[in-house]
DNA sequence: TTGAAAGCGATACCAC
DNA sequence: GTGGTATCGCTTTCAA
């Protein structure tokens, strides 16, 4: 039924061992012999059999991409750039590698489900998006994933997340409390006082670390952090619309939002448009990310923009094995700050 | 080094035959041996091998799921619903399918080795999103390619994409033609008679049917179809942005702007800002595609909501077989006019 | 440079 | 309900 190796070689007039070597390109094979198996391959339209060539090669040219929200292009961005990365260069048999997305959504039991199954698939490299839950059975869990699989020979590499210690993963993280700093030493340098900030799922690490950096830029401008002025919500556009209303409520004098994410924000813009309140005229609306979209949406907005697309890439790269993982198997990558003429307006 | 399957059996006394049908499930096994069997496999920490499974079996747990842009929520929205209903079941082997996603960038040529690349790993399904390239070479390339995944027993599901002749592939189509019209023919209603349309690429499926769309909307009014008023670009911001300018050299009395996708009205949009001109006051925008970002960005944008969810997760729960394929193998799933209070006001 | 043959690890058929 | 075992298709020594 299915044409395999075997009929290859037998109509090239070659044995097997020969036809896998022509395909797999790693061994000397005499142009005239590759020539006939090429020909057999393509006139029989032989597709090789991936399941079997894993497993008696005990490596497969899988590589899994997790991701916490596929739907949110702050991923979608970092996946491509790690895909199209991975994807460039020559492999095994055939030369391509399988880029595989996991859509976690957020959920620790699935990132743990999902790294089994690329075990299971043993697959060649492992890129891990996105911050990590902060609570310890599952962290733990998850660090002895990682260790696992580091040990069969995956290589791991986490973009965004902060290291996990003894596994053996490679970590690129993005300077998540300096960027939050300098964006609310920015709003303070602006003149604001009474700034809300609206933070991620609780148990976050990029929810801790740049609610932290806000924090850092208060305390070193002298304010006191009114915790009043300080909303947890999802990593989506509707938390931060209710989180703004939230806010709104509780201080009505406030002059500036500060959103830990572009999706955020703009929900962010939403309920503050909808409060009659102009933007950056009565509230100045600041976040992280800066996705393409949010341009469009509030042309004043301030962000900090991370390297989404080099950290991707460095990080398909680095799982490749085409780029040393940086020393210590750590780096971090900073964001840049973008002003797009947000105002400082004390009201009242 | 590694623990197999005969591992398991040994220390749970049992033959490898009973490991594997407690592990899979699908047949009956006594409560004390499945007891004992599971204890094997925690103690040993044993991980199935996807590839020898999949081999012995001739099938695997993989389902691939191909997007044209993965940083674009509107591919992100429906892989995200393709994956959560396809990971969702029990299957073989664990339970759990791994959902393969993968960026073709657009490009034919990868589309064609992504395929490929699935049906050497024996993919169980692949859903295949987006429009499709009308050029002929590529167009049938892709075909064949599709029936000799079909022959081998993969499902394939066409998920706003037109259907494939004679490849055995289950198409969900959008609407595009009738949106469009439909889209048109309300700014039309609104008093508009210049209007101005943006769209993608030349040899897409979706840019053709939805170009179809507003031009039977023109006819159907009696209005001119005025060639200088449809630009060409990608799908994507800055192709919106590019094709707006153009059009206000063009036409500079237009005063609506269809585009043909989310982002390029989003790109239409810092256009029109940039030329001083307020929207909808001056230039009335509408769109296809709704996505939630789009409701930040422009408060009055009218656009053709694509149910991108519901299509994305009846083609995967087509594609695990869950649901039954549409007659014929085809189904036109419609979009939803959203009209945001964009009004007319027939400048000059 | 090429061939022969021994696995790789799980499945599923056939007995018992 | 459970065990034995041929088999899946390819890779990779080891020889020639």
């Amino acid at each position: 039924m299915t044409v395999t190796l075997a009929d290859v070689a037998a109509r090239a007039q070659v044995s097997p061992a020969t036809v896998s070597r022509v395909l797999n390109g790693n061994y000397p094979v005499a142009a005239a012999t590759r020539e006939r198996v090429l020909k057999a391959v393509a006139e029989l339209d032989y597709v090789l059999n991936g399941p079997a060539s894993a497993l008696a090669a005990a490596t497969s040219d899988l590589v899994g991409i997790l991701v916490n929200d596929i739907a949110d292009p702050f991923f979608g961005i970092m996946a491509s750039a790690v895909q199209s990365e991975i994807g460039g260069s020559a492999g095994r048999a055939g030369g391509e590698r399988l880029a595989v997305v996991c859509n976690t959504g957020g959920s620790p039991e699935r990132e743990l489900t999902y790294l089994t199954l690329l075990q299971r698939q043993r697959a060649a490299a492992v890129v891990v998006t996105g911050g990590a839950v902060e609570d310890g059975p599952h962290a733990s869990a998850i660090a002895a994933k990682l260790r696992k699989l580091t040990a069969a020979g995956t290589r791991v590499v986490l973009c965004g997340r902060p290291p996990a210690e003894d596994t053996g993963a490679v970590a690129l993280t993005f300077d998540n409390r300096g960027g939050a700093r300098q964006l609310t030493a920015h709003l303070i340098g602006l003149g604001h006082r009474r700034l809300g900030y609206i933070a991620g799922p609780e148990e976050r690490t990029t929810t801790r670390h740049r609610l932290e950096g806000h924090r850092q830029a208060l305390a070193a401008a002298g304010l006191e952090d009114d915790p009043t002025l300080t909303v947890h919500g999802r990593y989506d556009r509707r938390s931060g619309y209710e989180a703004t209303w939230d806010l709104l409520r509780r201080a009505p004098d406030l002059t500036a939002v500060v959103a830990a994410n572009d999706s955020v924000a703009l929900g962010a813009c939403a309920a503050l448009r909808e409060a009659g309140l102009r933007i950056p005229e009565d509230v100045s609306v600041a976040g992280f990310d800066d996705l393409p979209f949010s341009v469009d949406a509030v042309p004043a907005l301030t962000t900090v923009r991370l390297p989404l697309s080099e950290a991707g890439a460095r990080a398909g790269r680095i799982a490749t094995g085409r780029e040393e993982p940086p020393p210590g198997g750590i780096a971090t990558v900073r964001g840049e700050l973008m002003v797009r003429g947000s105002t400082a307006v004390p009201r009242g």
